[in-house]
This record gives structure tokens, C-alpha cells and sequence, in this order.
DNA sequence: ATAGTGGTTTGAGTAAACTCTAAGTCAAAT
DNA sequence: ATTTGACTTAGAGTTTACTCAAACCACTAT
């Protein structure tokens, strides 16, 4: 069981952004007798996976959308399948223009280097 | 030459992303005699040299200071090639996170697609 | 000659995703 | 006992990157 606090540190979010996370309904901690958020080891988990999404562009509002979907249960699998495959051709897609720019930037930047030699020959 | 409009149409932004992206300095199109902006086939690649920055996210003000960089001629290429290595090895950690999730996704489809399958087999 | 289309400006408004503030509770340490 | 630090809330504020509105000008088509 972690503290909202651990948890910030351990993934590397703010704890703003983790309240700001269950405002949205994303994530669902459990609470001590105090009222504080307690977060268990799924809980963790569930949370490395929406900002693996996130990091992958996928936006907030989708995210919450299938966190919505998971909290109905069983019968909403197909749907969820479903948004988890259009995500995986958004990430093909992101992935080619990501190369492509590469391939662009490696070029810029031999004739950049190489114009600078040139100009530190004279 | 192009007017507003052709360009938006062709590289599929709209008109009031060109006039915001003039009034942030990034690209400065000609005018003709009516004030209206003419954008010159170099302006073109120009500019779809910036919607790849952006696409691999890049943020505006990085662009910005690229463009002013590049405005400020010849003896700023040390500091273009700086801003473009920086922004290649952006690239190569998105490349890696995109390879992950990707993996992640497909996993996780494939179990989706099984556990589907099991229950329609009822 | 007037309606439509596409251009112009300045400045305000919006959506997404946080991020911060104020005012408070609680438990441990000095 | 009081300070410190970590937690709580509701709600306001911020940043980024547009996006729209209002009021105007110029050309073309009916």
C-alpha cells in the first residue's frame, strides 16, 4: 500500500496529477481511516499502463473513456479491444513519422556538420 | 505562389493556424499588392519542415527559436545543429516508448481476442 | 448592384491537461 | 506544546496551441 506521495515519486507525476487522475475517474485508490488515498499494487499497475498511453499520445479523455468501460465489467470487452486497436494504429502511425523525421534530421544534420567544418577551414 | 487558403489546403491546417504561426514568427510569407500573404514554394517547405517538428513534438517555442535562429543567418548553424541533435535523440526515446506500448498492445489484444473467443464458445 | 467567396486585422475565447492556492486535519519529532 | 511534514478539499489559475468573432476590403458571378 502506498501513500499518494510514494506513488508521485515512484512513477514520476505530481500528486496534483494524481488527484487531478481520480477527479477524472482514472484512477480509484483506496482510503485509510483518515481519508487518505492508499494505492495498492494494481493500483500501481493500472497507473504505469494509462501513462504508457499517455505517453503515447493517447488523449485524456479516451483514457478515462476506457477506464469507464473496465469499471462496467466483462461485457464491455469487445469495446475495449476495439479502442486498444485503433490506439495500436495511432502508435503505427506516430511510429513512421517518427522514423521518417529521423531519417530527415540525420541528413540536416551531416550537412550541418559538415558545413561548419568547412567554415572552420578558413 | 499560393494564397492562405491553397496552403492550408495543402499541407491540411487551417488558415488561422498560418496567420498564428506568422504572428509567432515562425513563417513570413510575402504579400502582394492587396496586403494579401503569398506563400513562395521554399515558404511550403519551410513549412512542412515545421509540421514535422511538431508532429514529433516539438514545442512551438522550440520552433520559434529555430526560425529566429535560422533568421539570424550563417554563423547560427552550431546552435540550429544543437537544437536538432537535441531534438533527434527526443525522437529516439518516443521511437522506444511507441516500440514498448506497441508490444504491450499487442499482447493485450491478443488476450482480449481470446477471451472473446472463449465466451462466444458458451 | 448585390451576394458570395476569400482575403485582412485585433483581440477575445476555448480545450486539454495540469498546477496551484487557501484553509484545514493529523501524527511524529523537538 | 508547537513545529514540521504529509495528507485533505474545493475551486481558481496557467500554459499551449490554437480557434473564433467582428468588422472590414476586393474581386467575381448573377
Amino acid at each position: 500500500m502506498y501513500t499518494i506521495g510514494e506513488v508521485a515519486k515512484l512513477v514520476g507525476v505530481s500528486t496534483h496529477t494524481l488527484r487531478y487522475y481520480e477527479k477524472e475517474n482514472i484512477i480509484l485508490p483506496d482510503r485509510n481511516e483518515h481519508g487518505e488515498r492508499k494505492y495498492t499494487e494494481s493500483h500501481l499497475q493500472w497507473l504505469k499502463f494509462v501513462l504508457k498511453l499517455k505517453e503515447t499520445q493517447m488523449p485524456i479523455t479516451k483514457i478515462k473513456e476506457y477506464a469507464y468501460l473496465y469499471s462496467e465489467g466483462e461485457h464491455t470487452a469487445i469495446n475495449r479491444l476495439k479502442l486498444l486497436e485503433d490506439h495500436k494504429s495511432s502508435i503505427e502511425t506516430q511510429l513512421k513519422t517518427l522514423e521518417e523525421t529521423n531519417n530527415m534530421l540525420e541528413h540536416k544534420i551531416t550537412s550541418y556538420k559538415e558545413k561548419i567544418l568547412k567554415r572552420k577551414e578558413n
